[in-house]
DNA sequence: TAGATTGTTAATCGATTAACAATC
DNA sequence: TAGATTGTTAATCGATTAACAATC
């Protein structure tokens, strides 16, 4: 039975389901069951198998999942058989780095152009993708709009260049400013990856591991 | 009452709670309510004072919270205030984009050294840190061993690599890489910054609202 | 003092786990 | 068929929210 509304925990799941479903399939192995996939990621039978009835049946009584097919499917709820365009905002070395080396295709992105203020990297390409001046942002996305935009600029111009980026039109930002965007009753998802609160969490914890161990 | 353990949703706030406080704390502001602050950042006032009550009492009925005392005490929390050691491992592009821009310090970290196979990179430095050849990394640790491994080498090379950060004796690896990394029975602490994850969430969030808008 | 706001206890809500009939 | 395993309903557990006495 399909839910209308799926929890954010369960959708903060899926990638990494796929990614067990994906490194499985990689493998050759043509089928598991909730259990043996439980056992592996270290969560219940029953959280997989309640996770996945909120987008369908794909399992079958006495024989588990069809890897092959559970992992179509769950590509599918993720998007990532369906092309989206994406542009990359601030080349610095944070955008540099995921130009260089994240694998945008394989969670369904085109990367299509990057933009930044700095002229001596405008007219240069990265990979192939074009490095054009964030003063265009405007004038290129008036033709076609991406469906997503990576934020890598400064702090200090972020929020400015979101306002921008959601004035295009722009649908999803993924968000590597260590700012808490806001956007006022626009239709714009925020993805967050807040390094610092990342690295905070982990001080949290050794300080507590070693606190314990004296 | 400070409690024994603390759940994992209030450690993840936590670091949101230090960035707020620490926003207004540059701002002047004085003092803040428990509600002042919960409309602030969008979550209820009663969240926020079992959170804090977590950790101890640092309110005052009818005043609400000092907030230069109440940032430096969630500082506390997390470990800020206790200057911890750590090393990047990998000085690739992701490598360099945190040595040059992330501020360690102001987490509560000193950046000791980095490490890498390049050898056309050993030998120099970036912001002053300098970097080694990475077979030299257990004779590095061999003298102290550091508190953090910044872990940003190639996916291929990620286990091995953080076995050997643990055989070292670290305590805690902060991994970009996009594996799941085990330690059986080891006491260090992983904290994972998995980027495919945060862009496929996004991927389903827009694939979401723009099915819904046709 | 009166008003404001805490820390904490109780109530509610939601998420996870267990159980099991259905069925491959 | 018998065994295995699903999808789903029910039970449990934990987290969030509400309420309020305590008190600054």
């Amino acid at each position: 039975m399909k839910k209308e509304n799926v929890s954010e925990a369960v959708i903060r799941r899926l990638p990494r389901y796929y990614r067990y479903l994906d490194e499985l399939y990689d493998k050759g192995v043509v089928r598991i069951s909730s259990s043996a996939l439980g056992d592996r990621m270290g969560i219940t039978a029953s959280q997989i198998r309640q996770d996945l009835s909120c987008f369908g049946e794909f399992g079958q009584q006495g024989y588990g999942y069809n890897i092959q097919e559970l992992r179509r499917e769950v590509g599918h709820i993720l998007g990532v058989d369906k092309t989206h365009s994406l542009i990359v905002v601030g080349v610095g070395n944070l955008g540099r780095a995921l130009l260089k080396n994240f694998h945008f295709a394989n969670m369904g992105f085109t990367v299509e152009a990057a933009f930044d203020v700095d002229l001596r990297l405008v007219g240069t390409t990265i990979k192939g993708i074009p490095i054009y001046e964030l003063r265009q942002l405007e004038a290129y996305t008036h033709r076609k709009v991406p469906d997503v935009a990576v934020l890598t600029v400064p702090q200090s111009v972020a929020q400015e260049t979101a306002d921008r980026l959601i004035a295009c039109g722009i649908r999803g930002i993924w968000n590597f400013t260590n700012v808490e965007l806001t956007a006022e009753g626009e239709d714009v998802q925020f993805e967050n990856v807040h390094f610092a609160d990342s690295l905070l969490t982990l001080n949290y914890r050794i300080t507590r591991t070693l606190a314990q161990d004296t």
